[in-house]
DNA sequence: GTCTATATTCGGATAGAC
DNA sequence: GTCTATCCGAATATAGAC
């Protein structure tokens, strides 16, 4: 179909260079067609962005849902890492995460609203997820610390390494990522006692 | 000087919608004058925002020199968490942080090569600052860890903070600081014993 | 469903009077 | 140093032929 083949461009050209930056005659240019040809498949550059912004969260969400079911057995060291890994690899081979970092960092201002309540959603039912992840690691005794906490400072893991990961520099966001994984699970180790005796 | 009263507007709004959705007619109106004005002062659009993009970095930069110095006999954690409260407070009281922080992040594509440029020269700068502080620190016995891992892994909490500001849930920014730094500051005590075996 | 032609608006920028 | 007037280009969008 037509419409896909302008998703496919449109998807990359916002994760580039964002809304504004990107012009429906560059979205056309891409794959060779005028850019009034676009209003065959959607109402305009407005319609597009959001249905890309919609698809990509269901996306998003229904991977994550399936990687926590491939980890399920899994230690939650091996699990986490592979989530931080996963995060690394899928940056470098499919624009949908730099597209929705990007335009959810800085949304065009008259979709603001638009952008972020997607964007809440998204993020509340993904932390839903991984809650419940740390909560089977407390019940399993792998980790004894609040599960809440450890998934929000594990996000935050997640949140730095995108942030370096669009600052462009890939060996630093490697780097970064090692140091911070290594403090992060000697904290949660370190935690444990105080959790145990019911801080 | 009107330059100054034109460069509070623009500052505010770049840091609110961004590069191009910030337009010279926007920027005069909040000062009571016309678009044409404004090239009385600068030469143009790009000219505004390269000044103060390059302004914002000289001065954050000495910020962080002047907040460093104060903070030179304290304890390692009294000053990390100092400067995590400080960055927290300054997002909310001063368009600056959130200027660099919106427009790094989605620079216009024009501009790219600039603002990265300037953005990794300012990121260089305060890492050598924090890394002699990590590195006083250890000299002092206060941690026991890599300066360079336990500053790449502080710059991560930082980040994210960064994050959940711009994404707009103060409460959230502020729980998931705290957890982040209780975790962060753990691993950090936690790691001590490694280090010293020269590992 | 893609094209040509065209309407319209907006934003950056210049010229010149005061 | 601010104003009015004006230009130019770019971008979204519509109408209608094929």
């Amino acid at each position: 179909m037509g419409a896909n083949k302008i998703k496919g461009a449109a998807l990359s050209l916002f994760a580039e260079r964002g809304y504004d930056g990107t012009s429906l005659a560059l979205i056309a240019e891409q794959i060779g067609i005028k850019k009034q040809s676009i209003y065959a498949h959607f109402k305009g550059k407005e319609d597009l962005f959001l249905s890309l912004l919609t698809e990509t969260f269901t996306i998003e969400l229904k991977r994550e849902e399936q990687f926590l079911e491939h980890y399920y057995t899994s230690s939650l060291d091996a699990f986490l890492k592979a989530s931080l890994a996963s995060f690394l690899s899928r940056y470098n081979h499919d624009s949908r995460l730099k597209f929705w970092l990007k335009n959810t960092f800085l949304p065009p201002i008259h979709l603001y609203d638009q952008v972020n309540a997607q964007l809440n959603r998204y993020i509340h039912d993904v932390e839903s997820l991984y809650i419940k992840r740390f909560e089977t690691a407390v019940s399993k005794q792998e980790i004894a610390m609040n599960p809440q906490q450890a998934n929000l400072a594990f996000s935050a893991l997640l949140d730095s390494v995108a942030v370096e990961l669009i600052y462009g520099d890939q060996q630093r966001a490697v780097t970064k990522m090692e140091a911070s994984w290594n403090i992060y699970w000697q904290g949660l180790i370190a935690t444990n006692s105080d959790f145990e005796r019911g801080r």
